[in-house]
RNA sequence: GGAUCCGUAGCUCAGUUGGUUAGAGCGCUCGCUUCACACGCGAGAGGUCGAUGGUUCGAGUCCAUUCGGAUCCA
């Protein structure tokens, strides 16, 4: 069935978006492209149709819906996969080979990984994507995502590529974006500079090493550091202004133990003196906080760990005593862990460690994908501005926030609390290989020494370029590297500053405008609530500054995927579930049924138990469906406001067909807040009362059991509320649906409108007349339930009590309550005063055969 | 340290702007081959809504405090 139908599916082209539809026709989702390096996932599932059962909701309200979806294969998630899938590592000084072959098998031993060039690497990260990019389609496909394939993209495609490198110079040309030396995150293990949104905190085991300055008088001070390493890196102490300890050493000099610096004490508020001995060491750099000291007590720079993450070979300059230097050489060339032992020995040698050093727990930063902390080194970089050091910016992208209606609300607390403690610009280049490269070229003086602060960038026209391939607009290939010649940057940019382009990226932005302008900006975001920071800030910053509006204007965020013991799934943990397992085990409409069930931004456990009801009532469905159609039912009885209002006679059939008349109005509500999950639940609770209770009651009647008007009310109540049924799960169960739609229907249900409760205006009836009845009907079961006897059995005589109106209600149903419970007679009594409920009593039973 | 979410039946959760005896599914117990469906049908049991205090005629829902769990930011 679900073969058979993404076939017509693909055939109808059912969701192709129309392109000349204008804007307020439109309905476009910005959707997160995968990345294609990464392993499926029921996450993905669970998420992405979540944004399907959104888009096909506002197709069917006749919306024309922009779905595209794209590849993320850009960054170096791709470069860790295509490394160990092959077995080969990027040496930027190996010559091009284009007959290069990747070994059979990756050979175990890294170190004898093959070293390629980068164009070969490239090459292989290419053919590899495209790969897994299938994997992810078929998948796709297969949970029925009603997107437009033919919009697709890559985020290392050539289209990418310029409107990422057409984006970074527009904002380099509006001074979004600039290049400059400063200290930046580091990660040692990559050898590339790193963002603050990419930084992760994790608790590492640390200790305070306790050890004196010396005052001019000689005199001790105690500083207690959790890097002692960084001793010779200290340019000046610092304590909290109001600390009456050290007040009056503020502005003298103490010099450093081992290495004889002499350095100033200043104050700053960030000195915290609770901590430790309440005066620290200020070291460049040893975190972030080191730098911001640095820079607002405008301090000098004594750098000692080199971008290997090493200590300089070479004794700084800034150590001149003999035995200052005698020291630094047992540190040179060490790693960081290395010359802390060294350091910690020299202490104690010196006898100057105050103590053993005090075991803690502290939060230490490390690049995300990262398994060394990092360090910050000064380096020349590129930034785009983010409001992390613009107090007017930052409370625009907060307003930004504003603008946006997110789903639930409070995930937007994230976004806020994000943009309030940004502490800089966004770095946006890296010192990898596979990325968009930065489009720009730097001309050399007579020195040889790069001109940074006057890049040449490229026109516009010429994108997509890579300016270590092609030379500089107005040179020759030849003055590449000559002094008076020019040189490409080599970074390549961040992938978030390609993926923050996504807009408009599918959008085609710049490439077809006319289309860009029917799409954005974008009606719908829908993104996991982890990349808040990244992901979705970024496409905020850079539709602020390319375009001075929001990027969509609502974003709808998905929960994470726990496993039953409400655990985070990983890999390490062994407790992923494969996704076409899951699909092969309940059908897809089952595990749709899961997703979206599930609210936005709730976390959500992988349930089997929620996939067995999506697929009991899926099966229902047909086989409900099945039974209303054998009654000969078909599209002429279908009530449509006037149309056929007359036939529906029997109050029940009324009473069926006000309570599906509020359904839809409840659902329609609740989709359009983006709450489907509720809208789903209103639809299903509905539709088992409706087999449940009214199917039964209907059955003698729709049979022609009691005349061909009665029979026709029926038959007419059955179309209608089969056709409105089958639209109202049409986009959690597209499958189910669409199989019955097709058994009477002409086309797909998906292509069918969205049902309006004013359809039903003219056969509304009392919807409460069903509660009444199914309550005479349920007390009738349970006196045969309690009697163990079958449904079947025939009554003789029972008697119905209750209050005026309801018992009235049930008198208007008599002949369908007698048909279903197979009851002679029924009595009816009216309580005025005593009981408000319905209760059935006297029940006399046929004995059975 | 700042912020957010969650705590309702054994389990997973729903309870819209405060309004009568708090709902669903699963599980459990009992019964039923009923002509759409045993991948089924019917019935039943089961909760002092984390705790305390407050606002109110009325609180699962609002406010404060508190306990427990999770997450984000610093």
């Amino acid at each position: 069935m679900e073969d058979k139908l993404n076939a017509a599916w693909r055939d109808e082209r059912l969701y192709h978006f129309d392109e000349s539809a204008s804007r307020d026709e439109v309905y476009s989702i910005d959707t997160p492209p995968p990345t294609a390096s990464g392993s499926l996932h029921v996450g993905h599932m669970f998420s992405y149709t979540q944004t399907d059962v959104v888009a096909r909701f506002q197709r069917m309200r006749g919306k024309k819906v922009f779905y595209p979806l794209g590849w993320d294969d850009n960054g170096l998630p791709t470069e860790r996969r295509v490394q160990n899938y092959y077995g080969v590592r990027c040496d930027p000084s190996q010559p091009y080979d284009p007959n290069y072959t990747p070994p059979q098998k990756p050979a175990k031993n890294q170190r004898d990984w093959d070293a390629i060039s980068r164009r070969n690497f490239i090459e292989l990260c290419e053919k590899l994507t495209v790969e897994d990019e299938k994997v992810f389609e078929d998948l796709f496909t297969r949970l029925g995502l009603s997107v437009d394939w033919r919009q697709t993209y890559r985020t290392i495609d050539d289209e990418s590529r310029a409107a990422s490198q057409r984006a970074f110079l527009r904002d380099v040309r509006s001074g979004n974006a600039y290049t400059a030396e400063a200290p930046t995150l580091w990660d040692v293990s990559f050898r590339t500079a790193v963002a603050q949104a990419e930084l992760e905190a994790k608790e590492r085991p640390g200790a305070y090493h306790r050890y004196p300055f010396f005052t001019q008088t000689g005199e001790p001070v105690f500083i207690e550091t959790t890097r002692p390493e960084l001793l010779p890196a200290c340019v000046a102490l610092v304590a909290h202004p109001e600390d009456e300890r050290y007040k009056p050493l503020f502005g003298t000099t103490v010099r450093s133990p081992l290495f004889d610096v002499d350095v100033e004490v200043k104050a700053h508020s960030l000195a915290d003196p609770e901590k430790g001995s309440g005066i620290a060491m200020i070291c460049t750099f040893g975190d972030m906080t080191d730098v911001t000291w640095w820079r607002e007590l405008q301090l000098p720079t004594r750098a000692l760990i080199g971008r290997d993450g090493r200590f300089l070979r070479e004794t700084p300059e800034w150590i001149t005593t003999e035995t200052g230097r005698e020291n630094y050489q047992r540190l040179a060339g060490k790693t960081v862990h290395s010359a802390k032992e060294a350091v910690v020995d020299l202490l104690r040698e010196h006898n100057l460690l105050d103590g053993e050093p005090k075991p803690i727990t502290h939060a230490v930063h490390f690049y995300e994908k990262g398994d060394k902390p990092l360090e910050v080194v000064t380096s020349r970089q590129w930034y785009i501005r983010n409001g992390g050091r613009d107090a007017d910016r930052r409370a625009e992208l907060i307003e930004r926030g504003r603008n946006i209606d997110w789903h639930p609300g409070f995930m937007r607390a994230r976004y806020e609390n994000w943009v309030e403690g940004l502490n800089g610009d966004w770095l946006i280049s890296r010192q990898r290989f596979f990325g968009v490269p930065i489009p720009v070229w730097y001309r050399l003086d007579d020195e040889g020494e790069p001109d940074y602060e006057n890049p040449i960038l490229p026109e516009e026209s010429q994108l997509p370029v890579d300016p270590s391939s092609e030379p500089a607009p107005g040179f020759s290939e030849e003055l590449r590297g000559v002094p008076g010649g020019f040189t490409g940057e080599h970074d390549v940019l961040d992938t978030w500053a390609t993926s923050s382009l996504t807009p408009q990226i599918a959008g085609k932005w710049e490439r077809d405008n006319e289309f860009f302008t029917r799409v954005f900006p974008y009606d719908l975001r829908p993104q996991g609530h982890d990349i808040i920071r990244t992901w979705l800030f970024s496409t905020v910053v850079r539709a602020h500054s390319l375009h001075d509006s929001v990027p969509w204007t609502n974003t709808a965020i998905s929960g994470w995927i726990l496993d039953p013991d409400r655990k985070k799934m990983s890999k390490s943990k062994g407790n992923v579930v494969v996704p076409d397992d899951v699909l092969e085990k309940f059908g897809t409409d089952a595990v749709r049924y899961w997703a979206a069930s599930a609210k936005l931004g709730a976390d959500t456990a992988f349930e089997e138990a929620q996939m067995k009801i999506g697929r009991r009532l899926a099966i229902k469905l047909l086989n409900a469906s099945k039974f209303a159609l054998a009654q000969g039912v078909t599209e002429a009885h279908i009530v449509t406001g006037e149309r056929g209002a007359e036939v529906v006679t029997e109050p029940l059939d009324r009473a069926l067909l006000a309570a599906l008349r509020e359904v839809i109005q409840q659902a329609t509500e609740h989709f359009e807040n983006y709450d489907y999950a509720r809208a789903l639940q209103i639809t299903e609770s509905f539709f088992w009362q409706f087999t449940d209770d009214y199917v039964e009651l209907v059955k003698d009647r729709a049979y022609g059991g009691r005349g061909e008007a009665p029979q026709a009310s029926a038959h007419a109540a059955l179309a209608t509320a089969l056709d409105k049924l089958l639209r109202l799960f049409a986009p959690v169960l597209p499958f189910a649906t669409d199989e019955v739609w097709r058994w009477w229907r002409k086309g797909s249900v998906h292509a069918a409108a969205w049902p309006e409760p004013e359809e039903l205006d003219d056969v509304a009836g009392s919807a409460a007349l069903l509660d009444s009845v199914g309550e005479a009907l349920t007390g009738i079961r349970r006196a045969k339930s309690d009697a163990k006897v079958k449904q079947r059995t025939e009554i003789i005589s029972a008697r119905i009590t209750g209050p005026q109106e309801q018992v009235g209600q049930i008198e208007s149903a008599l002949g369908d309550i007698c048909a279903a419970t197979k009851a002679r007679s029924l009595e009816l009594v009216t309580e005025w005063e005593a009981a408000q409920e319905i209760t059935v009593s006297q029940v006399e039973l046929a004995s059975q055969e």
